[in-house]
DNA sequence: TTCCCGTTTGTCAAATATGGTCAAAATTAT
DNA sequence: ATAATTTTGACCATATTTGACAAACGGGAA
């Protein structure tokens, strides 16, 4: 498994369990074993605000990373207006299924709804249009599919 | 015997016990001593959608093919090619509303799963295409949630 | 206070690792 | 002989890894 996929496990795994964490670039990378800008790289894109992260960081002396998991449950919505401001706008294939992965790990989504709408999402079905226009009908869609998942009927 | 057929055996030989699998292009081009593009002439002619397969992959370091069962191959074949057939073409937005109600009637959609589709592909969402470009997605839609459905994995 | 310096993270582009496409060439079937 | 299928290879697209260099912070010296 590659790199990347192994911190970003390492870091979702602890994250299932605490809400935030903080650590230091260095030290994460010595742990893996790779240059410290690798870190740099499974932040930028395993843990966008469009996958429901922030991640906030100092440098120098005493210097960290910290990684804020945003809640997206319907129970306890924290930062659900996040979730709408991300879908206001375009969406990548890949920010698309960040999402995707969220909204089903925070259970708006069953295993076979995630598959549906991961794949009339996908670049394949969506191809005949310009990548622009690709973009902002993923992010349309997945405001039609919130709001469908929200009826009460 | 053809080497595409050496290669298809091997993976449905694999296949027959698991309900997918995934591999390297290059591992599997090493194995069979061919260039990797004929790996994907074997995926292109004998791992289909309508052979009852489904190809997923990723490039780049760690990248991978992952071939999926679908089960549909239970399915009456006609009933299955009809529907392909209504699929390969266009849908306004009433046509595919009628598949879907049938859909839904014949239980391969759950209720949830029909409200989703039907929001999805409503005019409102697609209204950013031209008509004809509309409709026409409508119809890859479908068919990208129906394969999506039938994953056994 | 201001400047300097060590410590720590950020950026960006090049190098590397995969897989995809397409069409010509070779082979096999009709 | 012709058509269909298979095999190959040149070129393309995308994801990851790495390293050189830049920027920010904090504390101590001037």
């Amino acid at each position: 498994m590659s790199l990347v996929r192994q911190i970003e496990n390492y870091l979702k795994e602890i994250l299932s369990e605490q809400t935030f964490l903080e650590i230091q670039r260095n030290e994460l990378a010595e742990v893996f074993q790779c240059v410290p800008s690798q870190i740099n790289y499974v932040l930028g894109t395993r843990f966008t605000p469009s996958q429901g992260y922030l991640v906030e960081s100092r440098r120098g002396g005493g210097g960290y990373l910290r990684i804020v998991k945003l809640s997206w449950k319907k129970t306890e919505p924290d930062r659900l207006s996040d979730l709408f401001e991300v879908l206001s706008g375009a969406l990548t294939q890949q920010e698309a299924e960040g999402v995707l992965s969220r909204l089903k790990e925070e259970e708006w989504l069953s295993n076979r709804e995630y598959q549906l709408l991961r794949a009339l999402m996908s670049r394949e079905v969506l191809d005949m249009m310009d990548a622009e226009y690709q973009d902002a009908l993923r992010a349309k869609m997945l405001q039609a599919a919130l709001i469908a998942l929200c009826r009460e009927d």
